[in-house]
DNA sequence: TATTGTTATACTCTATAACTATA
DNA sequence: TATAGTTATAGAGTATAACAATA
């Protein structure tokens, strides 16, 4: 990480790409940037064998153990459908159970096993750790202010969820 | 967009699941708010039969004409690879050229036609619009800030392109 | 009739290896 | 030998329709 930028060896003469129009929008640096720290936290979460989705649905469940599958899609803002290989893996590396509801058969209470709660915590101290090394020299009043911005564009403009 | 959130009716006396742990990454709140802007771009692009690769890639023809694919590819952080159909679908629709080099005879130079400046222009001051409608109340400062912050993760840990 | 979890399916985005034609 | 563009392919993430079991 943080290479001394190799950056390419573009033929004498050519002239950087200009990226003016887009550079003005949020979107576009947001897409960027996301891309870093998507690609910052795979990395991460690779010697867990984790991956983004893996990872926030094991915390999710260990935050809330019990929840039910239709909670969690919710909470992860996915379709129910894509949660299911989720579980799936999560299962059968037995760091959750798919527990029956007793009240409501048709559901299932998902709980974290004792590998998946130390896994999560693992994994959570491992994500603190890359993610203050990918902010370094970020004040904490403006991570804040980022933070506060992405919750309020999620929370006035998040799709419906019938 | 901006329903009066009609939110799920969890059945009552269930708790809401707590994201604590989650909330406190960046990382987290960058991918909710981006599934948003993505969402609310691609909606806005729909008219204009562009993606947000398409319409990225448009964008940066127009704004650099004669660019080549490679350097494209370059700018949009993506592979050659997936560029070639991106490439495509803009050719078959005639909004750009792919003209051959005369002194690289490997190498295309990528020309806007007239129909795909047109298209561009109508299709940034959409985005445009929908932009400012995303982030009402935002105050301007705010906004440069974030931007700021997201040209600062980019810049200081995107991959190298060797 | 509605809901939970599931299957099947499809589309987009991304990534790599290997090819061709040029340099 | 190296580069530009291409092909083929595979893996993720996401979205919808339709089904069985249950409410």
């Amino acid at each position: 990480m943080a290479k001394p930028a190799p950056k390419n060896k573009l033929q004498a003469g050519v002239p950087q790409v200009s990226d003016a129009t887009l550079r003005r929008f949020l979107g576009y640096h947001m897409k960027r940037a996301f891309n870093v720290v998507q690609a910052d936290l795979a990395q991460t979460l690779k010697p867990f064998d984790l991956r983004m989705l893996t990872y926030t649905a094991l915390v999710l469940i260990v935050d809330n153990p019990g929840l039910r599958q239709s909670q969690l899609a919710d909470a992860m803002d996915i379709e129910r459908p894509n949660l299911v290989v989720i579980i799936d893996e999560l299962e059968r590396r037995e760091l959750i159970t798919r527990d029956r509801v007793p009240t409501d058969r048709r559901a299932y209470a998902l709980n974290p096993t004792l590998a998946g709660r130390r896994l999560c915590d693992k994994a959570v101290a491992a994500v603190t750790t890359h993610e203050s090394l990918l902010l370094v020299g970020l004040e904490e009043e403006t991570r804040a202010k980022v933070i506060a911005t992405m919750e309020q564009i999620e929370k006035r403009h998040g799709r419906d969820r019938t």
